[in-house]
DNA sequence: GTCTATAGCCAGATAGAC
DNA sequence: GTCTATCTGGCTATAGAC
């Protein structure tokens, strides 16, 4: 493995403090700290701040939403699409765990870039998936729902417990082990709760 | 109705500004002049950015914990609490959006301070409901389930939605009506969910 | 490409008049 | 209690030597 170029190992460094501090919270020196190179670089490569920033984002957001769009958008039912996303999703937060809480965070904070944003580069969208689900309740094949209440049901008990990891870790009183053990056991439970609550 | 304090009128300012832009984002001079107050008044009243912060995050979880410890800890039915915390909680959230994902997102930020904070005050605490949880199924009243993953469950699917208030709205492509319809619904919505999936 | 030095600005905090 | 003026430090960003 080649040393990484030095404008990879800044990219490294400001995925890495800007996930878990956030825009505001970050400093360009402790960024330069944490790749072990010279703060003027970091002007040198991104520009500014703000275009360092945009692209933790950019690499934050491609590392979701295509994987997303592709298990929603694939020809699979809606029971099969529950469970590759919960499984998916939870593997992949699971090793980057600043990801989610990182993103709802900017958005949030930012709205303004957040539209900016998502009009060049796309949302993830689900609406061929809300499609299918009527459909499937037309069938006969589920129960009566609203397709985006599901979906905020789905996403609610997948992406929760990672954007709110600190409070959830206080509130339920668990160290880290457990709370990976409880994320690994909920690759199961959640799309049987999912499932048996439209199943007909 | 009496004009309110300086005190008060900084006070509900931070309350304000802190709750949007978090710790990291907030400037003082913008409390000030959210207050149409002089600058040099908040460190007269606060002394600096941190106390003032302090009590802006004290005063959001004062009103969040204690009913939520109420509430789990009052003389009822599992049943009975799931559906009065979701429907006390979405109500008190419609009214203060910017409370959980303040809370969230300054707990994940500043885990040091979280920690100190909660050492003192308290975490609303619900290991007696968990309690009261693993009695009704051993009683044959619930299904097996892991008490931690079905509270996870429970603060999930009531929590995220405003938790993740930007990123929910921009996935479902809904307007700010439509969301505060669908968080009316889900007062019932949600404990039917939860309830079915645990019912004998 | 990489470094040192520093410009230029802005934020938090305080002194001191009223 | 309230204001103006200002200190002090820290931050982003750049100039310029190597």
């Amino acid at each position: 493995m080649q040393d990484p170029s030095t404008e990879q190992k800044i990219l490294e460094a400001a995925i890495s403090i800007f996930q878990k501090k956030g825009m505001a919270g970050t400093r360009m020196q402790e960024i330069a700290d944490e790749a072990k190179i010279n703060k003027a670089m970091l002007h040198y490569y991104f520009r500014s701040k703000q275009r360092l920033f945009e692209a933790v984002f950019m690499q934050a957001f491609q590392q979701l939403a295509p994987h997303v769009n592709e298990i929603f958008n694939a020809d699979a039912t809606v029971f099969e699409k529950v469970e590759s996303f919960v499984d998916k999703y939870i593997s992949f937060v699971l090793v980057n765990p600043y990801i989610p809480s990182f993103l709802i965070q900017e958005i949030n904070n930012n709205p303004k870039f957040a539209q900016t944003f998502f009009s060049a580069h796309g949302v993830p969208d689900p609406s061929q998936f809300e499609q299918q689900i009527a459909e499937e309740i037309q069938q006969g094949i589920l129960k009566p729902i609203d397709p985006k209440q599901f979906l905020l049901n789905l996403f609610s008990l997948t992406a929760f417990s990672f954007a709110a990891n600190g409070l959830v870790k206080g509130l339920l009183n668990i160290d880290n082990e457990t709370f990976m053990m409880m994320m690994e056991e909920r690759k199961k439970l959640i799309p049987e709760l999912i499932i048996n609550s439209i199943k007909r």
